[in-house]
DNA sequence: ATGATTGGATAGCAGTACTATCCAAGTCAA
DNA sequence: TTGACTTGGATAGTACTGCTATCCAATCAT
């Protein structure tokens, strides 16, 4: 197939698919003549993919290209495409290293982590990630203790062994691959949809005023 | 105080801050003469507000004006303040009224919110957002049926509820209002931060080389 | 042979969130 | 009083991101 018939059955303009074989986000075709191209169904699979990073998981172009860099990588395993993953999904919080309050918040969270005894990688963003709410929190005069996370850890712990334990051990490794970025990126997106409408109804019901 | 004071105490320039006031997110100091403007407890507490809804929430700027308009509405209630935020929060998914998936995905989507028994505006900007997860999900063959959103149900609920609970009704309007952002903005960004925790510990434990 | 299409390169554009400069009016130390 | 400095307010410019638009020569279909 060649580019403008990719470009129909993707949805996507001939110009955007350029773009990201420039980025590096797509393979070129298999050059036929100095004008043509070939694509296959890889192409439009992957393309499949890039749009669901980009327009369901938000993620930028050049985090797209670090998650297919490793994707390509036949030495990355599942647990690092993990890594590889968590740490593209940003945001990358810049930790200002003096500051005392952004340290007893950093603190908190490597302490939860441990008094819970998960195996997280120390340089893993998410701690930084939850640091800096925390921070926020108490800024805005919403104190976080430990004991308020309760919540948040059970149903954490519920989804992530949930979603770790859909991951089949005998898929071949490119659909392993793929099952752990929906795992990470997907599924984060389907568990903030369904959180705010359990606000939206709880809300409903506690302050709504009336029943519609 | 001066707003030479008011970036020290921020922590943010004073071309940022009044960037803000000319963006209508922050009001202006009270006049006092022609080249000064005294600026009280008020304004840092709303460049707090300010900077944990863009830095930790990740808000558009003009996301967070209308936010700040309904704050300042005093017919604005609670929950109305609810349904502002959420639609604040985008993404705004523009829905393709054609195509036949996405009517399928949203009409499962809708079905669950019935099934459930939820309340929630048929408007909600939720809605599509799931929506537009399933049609990512069951494109990449990954299909989605309403039993597998189970424990994301189960954890949606457990957290709004508690997240509601938590807003105490006798407290002072501004005082519940800010609770009420809270809830929705950062207390979001908190489940996403240990999701990705906890992820990471399920499948270092399932997929991990070594303990480490 | 001729008009359309293609791959490939380069340049341009729109949106967002700042950031820098400028200016006249006012303040304050000397 | 004078002269360096600060302020509020306005305007213009910048950096980044994610596309689009245009161009060109080669080449394919008719």
């Amino acid at each position: 197939m060649r580019i403008s018939e990719l470009s129909e059955r993707s949805g996507l303009p001939v110009q955007t698919i350029k773009y990201y074989i420039r980025e590096g986000l797509l393979p070129r075709g298999t050059a036929a003549g100095a004008t043509r191209a070939e694509y296959g169904a890889a192409h439009l699979e992957r393309l499949r993919l890039i749009r669901a990073l980009r327009e369901v998981g938000d993620l930028p172009v050049a985090a797209i290209r670090r998650i297919i860099e490793a994707l390509e990588d036949p030495s990355v395993g599942l647990h690092d495409l993990f890594g590889t993953t968590q740490y593209a999904l940003g945001p990358h919080v810049a930790a200002p290293g003096d500051d005392p309050d952004w340290r007893a918040a950093r603190a908190d969270v490597d302490a939860l982590i441990t008094e819970l005894g998960w195996r997280v990688d120390p340089k893993a963003p998410a701690r930084d990630l939850l640091a800096r709410t925390f921070l926020a929190l108490r800024g805005l005069g919403f104190p976080v203790g430990l004991a308020d996370l309760r919540p948040y850890v059970d149903a954490a712990v519920a989804l992530g062994e949930h979603e770790t334990g859909m991951l089949a051990e005998g898929t071949p490794r490119e659909q392993a691959l793929h099952g752990m970025l929906v795992t990470t990126v997907l599924h984060e997106q389907v568990m903030i949809a369904l959180h705010r409408l359990a606000q939206e109804n709880a809300s409903a019901r506690r302050f709504g005023s009336s029943p519609g």
